[in-house]
DNA sequence: CGACAATACGGAACATGGTTCCGTATCACA
DNA sequence: TGTGATACGGAACCATGTTCCGTATTGTCG
């Protein structure tokens, strides 16, 4: 209400408010590194109470960090994805076929998918939105939809369909249980995208 | 250990050991009218003790008849299952393209994947298997197998992969969150078809 | 330096959902 | 009708995410 009388209003996008107090920023150093390391031999679902352990921190700790389970899964694997974008971009700016940047970007994402035990269903809200993230839809779609266009523009690619929904179809693919051997991720999003080529929208579609 | 005494062991497969009690031959047939009912209008992640109390019964019973949830939702939807065994085999007898069979195979098995919310969802074990249920792929696999290879030997078809790992592709496209409008598991399903048409195995695959 | 308020912490407690247990009620059969 | 087998009900248990709140720590100001 008051408009002037000390500046803090208006949080808009700095980092912190303001000195944030040391164990603060410590603990949630802390809590990354532990999730990280959790996350990496039990698999994205293991429990809160567990990384709040092996953090050495209590459960509370790590929800005024991260008020989500999922927050905590995307801060850990943030930058992956910044990579991904990264790389997309780069591949646009490489010359060759479009077609090829887009399978070689596709390859990229569905690794680190695989990679990562079960990374593709960290669910939003709540058990609302299966399969990828928001965090990650925001960010590798207009990239993907780049890719897509400049496939499309190429005449390498004859389907109409959508960044969003490819990035959502290959994240599903992505969504396997156990270590079944008889499944590959990689495969399956190989063949989608052949469909991509070579699929033409009938009428309906 | 006994050999003899009191005929009882070797349950074998017949149906039940005796009469069962009409009571619990009852409870069954109501339990899976309630549940039907429940996962039509609340989707198929409807908590147990809101199935029982539709069916009027304790959590107890519905554990009785059904020793895990899974079991009971496969039970509900089993008939549905066959159903799309038996179109599958009638399309195979059906002689015209063995492509065009499996494609409308497909549909039908998205559609029914897509028609109940999440059902594509249930898990088998643990956490462990996401996707498509054993006893769906169990019955499903074969009969898509045969369409695969009906198309495969009519030359319609290049990609070697399996029916198996089909199935659990399609299932998992099917698995889509909340009611998004951007997303279409019908249309993904037929771009991933497309692929399976399209795609030539390369090296590694 | 010492007090005070803001900030952060820990972990018990709550909510929800699957599953198990066991005392009691009901049924089949003699 | 008596009796053992079968089935039932639902409290209790376990696991998980999440919230709450009393206590501890930290930064700042007098």
């Amino acid at each position: 209400m008051v408009p002037y009388h000390k500046e803090e209003s208006v949080p808009s996008d700095d980092t912190q408010s303001r000195t944030r107090r040391v164990d603060a920023r410590r603990n949630e150093k802390t809590l990354l590194d532990a999730a990280a390391r959790v996350f990496a031999d039990q698999g994205i679902d293991a429990p809160v109470r567990q990384i709040a352990a092996e953090a050495g921190v209590g459960v509370g700790t790590v929800y005024r960090h991260f008020p989500q389970r999922s927050d905590l899964v995307i801060a850990v694997y943030r930058h992956q994805v910044d990579a991904c974008v990264d790389l997309g971009e780069r591949l646009l700016r490489r010359g060759s076929s479009p077609l090829a940047a887009l399978e070689e970007w596709v390859d990229a994402f569905v690794d680190f998918l695989v990679t990562k035990h079960g990374l593709a269903s960290v669910n939003g809200g709540q058990a609302d939105e299966g399969g990828l993230h928001a965090y990650f839809l925001d960010h590798l779609v207009p990239v993907c939809e780049r890719l897509l266009e400049a496939a499309r523009e190429a005449g390498e690619i004859s389907t109409d369909i959508g960044a969003y929904e490819l990035m959502r179809g290959i994240g599903n693919l992505c969504l396997f249980g156990g270590d079944d051997t008889r499944y590959d991720a990689r495969k399956l999003s190989h063949v989608l995208l052949a469909g991509v080529v070579s699929h033409r929208a009938a009428d309906g579609e």
